[in-house]
DNA sequence: CCACTCTGCGTACGATCGTACACATCGCCC
DNA sequence: GGGCGATGTGTACGATCGTACGCAGAGTGG
């Protein structure tokens, strides 16, 4: 026995597990027993490492939220003129955001928590927050508000609709929003 | 004993009773025995009405969709021209859809449901057919699926955002949106 | 007015849950 | 090298879950 006595990262590890897990079977579904058994630790070890089940998803949806804005943050920063901030957003809607199914359901996922939870609020608040102001690099600052609520509806409704909207439309969508008023 | 043995809006009631919990403890918290005593009805009148959780929770979520989706038709018919179109869509922003915070709960619910599981996906996408339908009859198709994305988005943003856009920045978002091209 | 069917209810069962807690093992200091 | 915190683990407990199932009444045809 005693196998893994030292094992720095397992506390790391069970979040990425959990994120996982909950990607694929909802908060709803999710236990301590079965991030235990997906994470390979012992049941006593979620005890150990977490006070609770709220404080597991919290540290998971903080680090998920992270990196998702990340990504955000560095597509925009990419960009230097009003074309190539354009096509950095149309970048964002069309691939970044929800190119993977894990993403999409855990965005949701954690929009359910933010709508019912302020802990979960302040969250949400910090990411879109970020989103903003990457977009105030390159866009007035009610313009960079509108796109990040476009950026959102678009990509929420090419993941929940079986007619997703086309390219061009997505084009041309950011293309009004940003014309000079 | 044998109370109320002719109760023939007792299913109905069920869904209702399931859409207030829901709102109120999320999907994760819903049981057959928590919806049963909220409706006052014995828990065996659960399996009897339904098959499983399931049944009941996608009736309830059809229930849910469709009304929001009749108060969005209800609105938008109201219009007889671009200006009181686009002034609809903002009232549709500002005020309808998550007017309460349970419709705001339960459409990220419904959301996070269907981004997992296709049965779900149905009722998001006739919700979202109805919405597009209902704004072409003032705007042409391209423009109502813009349309109807940043709706998506200023009221998400509106509900997860402490910092929610200002009336004058959607009136101005939904102004560029049906701009002619 | 009896018997039979069908609607609806109470309860009990096995599974699973979160959590507590006693115990094993390791690294370290004297 | 021997004791002693600190770290990590296994198990057991009470609560809650979905579901099945036997039974009680009400309605109805004869």
């Amino acid at each position: 026995m005693t196998v893994r006595r030292h094992d720095p990262d397992r506390r790391s590890r069970i979040i990425d597990v959990c994120l996982d897990l909950v990607a694929e079977v909802g908060v709803a579904g999710v236990s301590h027993r079965k991030v235990a058994a997906a994470a390979d630790v012992p049941l006593g070890s979620m005890t150990y490492h977490f006070a609770g089940m709220d404080e597991l998803l919290r540290e998971a949806f903080a680090r998920f939220s992270r990196s998702v804005s990340d990504g955000f943050e560095q597509r925009m920063s990419e960009a230097t003129d009003l074309a190539t901030a354009r096509a950095a957003v149309v970048e964002i809607i069309t691939r970044d955001v929800f190119g993977t199914h894990r993403d999409l359901v855990l965005t949701h996922e954690l929009y359910t928590l933010a709508a019912r939870e302020p802990a979960y609020r302040e969250l949400t608040n910090a990411w879109m927050g970020r989103s903003r102001a990457a977009l105030e690099r390159h866009f007035d600052p009610v313009t960079a508000r509108m796109l990040d609520a476009l950026i959102e509806g678009l990509t929420i409704h090419r993941a929940l609709d079986t007619e997703a909207p086309r390219h061009e439309t997505v084009t041309e969508a950011v293309r009004r929003i940003t014309a000079a008023g």
